[in-house]
DNA sequence: AAAGAGATGGTCT
DNA sequence: GACCATCTCTTTT
């Protein structure tokens, strides 16, 4: 199959977004993938609400070292970072900064550009708004599950992708607390394009 | 419209 | 055995 976005560019041909793009602390670089593309499981969406996690978060994952769940985590930039949240839900992050750093940004919304009867299908009769608007809903209507953990985001081979069709992120990104956790709760690491903000 | 609760399983103490 | 980086459905205002 072959993908395609607003303008009606294959996804194939869109290039991979640069891996020095995510280099740098995590509360640095979430604001700055918003607006990216986000490609898997034949469904192509712009990412449209990020969370920053660091390891010097007592909420993140990485917090206490490394361990078999995280372990992705702590990789290069660009790797996908995947884990099962409640027992139900998978939730996706994409790692940045340098190996041994373990930072991510969890990818929190999408807005779906292609493969919409895709994501239907996966998550079901629901409000065109509600499909892909939370980290498990994402993951659901993308098909990214545990085996997808540890994947380059950045590699054209890879069957989970990031790329970069020249939408900057947002001049004005919203910005907020975190959602869902219970420490570090004051740490406005949570970044969201502005509802109808013009791309550029 | 808002609040509450159950599902469900891996991870960590 | 407690704690979740969630979601959906049900109940209550």
């Amino acid at each position: 199959m072959s993908p395609e976005v607003s303008a009606g560019v294959p996804a194939d041909r869109i290039p991979p977004l640069a891996r020095e793009r995510l280099l740098g602390d995590a509360p640095d670089v979430a604001p700055r993938l918003l607006n990216t593309l986000l490609v898997a499981g034949g469904v192509t969406g712009r990412i449209v609400e990020v969370e920053a996690y660091t390891s010097d978060d007592p909420a993140s994952h990485s917090a206490r070292g490394v361990t078999s769940r995280n372990r992705s985590m702590f990789a290069r930039a660009g790797t996908l970072y995947v884990y099962l949240s409640y027992g139900i839900h998978h939730c996706a992050n994409v790692v940045t900064g340098s190996p041994g750093d373990g930072q991510a940004v969890l990818i929190r919304s999408v807005e779906v550009w292609s493969g919409l009867e895709t994501v239907r299908r996966r998550r079901g009769p629901r409000p065109e708004g509600q499909l892909t608007n939370g980290p498990g809903k994402v993951c659901q209507a993308f098909g990214i599950a545990a085996r997808d953990d540890g994947v380059d985001l950045l590699d054209a081979a890879s069957p989970i992708r990031l790329l970069d069709d020249g939408t900057p992120p947002p001049v004005a990104p919203g910005c907020g607390t975190r959602i869902g956790i219970s420490r570090g709760v004051d740490r406005p690491w949570r970044w969201w394009v502005p509802q109808g903000a013009a791309p550029g």
